[in-house]
DNA sequence: CTGTTGGTTCGATGACTGTCGAAGCAGCCT
DNA sequence: AGGCTGCTTCGACAGTCATCGAACCAACAG
């Protein structure tokens, strides 16, 4: 159960917000966790850099945290349970990618909804 | 400093999502604790609740949850602490409203940016 | 003033989290 | 094989969190 897997109500939530139709405990439970995930500077940061371009290896992510490797990985490993990124190995170094879709629902989720919202 | 005080820096991240420019550490420490609000199941739906509706009273979210009393309060202190929400109590019973403003901030930090994304 | 109902705050507790440093593994060199 | 570098995993620890029940405060109804 990822958070991209979607039930006719949750296609509905994420079709137009959060505010539209209120969220229903089993999408609750599978949508929270990415926002967890995100509910972290650190992590928040991390996701943004790896957003920014195509991919990024740990080493070019490392330099900009003052944080051990061992803190660094477990960041990395939260993002990648959450389904906000992927990763891969290729020779000595490890790429991290932005999962595009994942982050959509959430931004869907969240996004102002032209009905019901009213500023 | 809440999630509504915008630096410029701020301003073009949220003007055009995550993936556009990497966020920087103020920006991410003022963001990061609103996603955190909502990354908890109970605290998702409840903030879907009172969302979908002008306004809702503590008695008409509470029956909605399994949780005692002193947990409900808990979790919409920490809702509006984040600035996702405002209450008032009028006679009896306390009412909260969403704060369609922070919750924009963060559907713009997460939304799809047409330029840097591809699907 | 007293009881009742609606909410918040407090204190305690078990679970989870962020962090480090050390150990481990993977892929290179030579 | 032996050593080096990049990254992950492990064990430990202090701090935070979700939860409950109890105590408390606010408004109202008798």
């Amino acid at each position: 159960m990822s958070i991209l897997e979607s039930t006719p109500q949750e296609r509905e939530v994420t079709c137009c917000g959060l505010a539209t139709t209120p969220v229903t405990e089993a999408d609750a439970v599978r949508l929270a966790p990415a926002l967890k995930a995100l509910g972290d500077p650190v992590r928040l940061r991390m996701a943004s850099m790896i957003a920014a371009q195509p991919e990024l290896c740990v080493c070019e992510i490392a330099p900009a945290f003052d944080l051990s490797s061992g803190t660094i990985s477990h960041h990395l490993k939260l993002l990648r349970e959450a389904g906000l990124v992927g990763s891969e190995r290729r020779g000595t170094y490890v790429y991290y990618w932005i999962e595009h879709a994942a982050l959509e629902v959430l931004g869907t989720l969240l996004s102002v909804d032209q009905g019901a919202a009213q500023g």
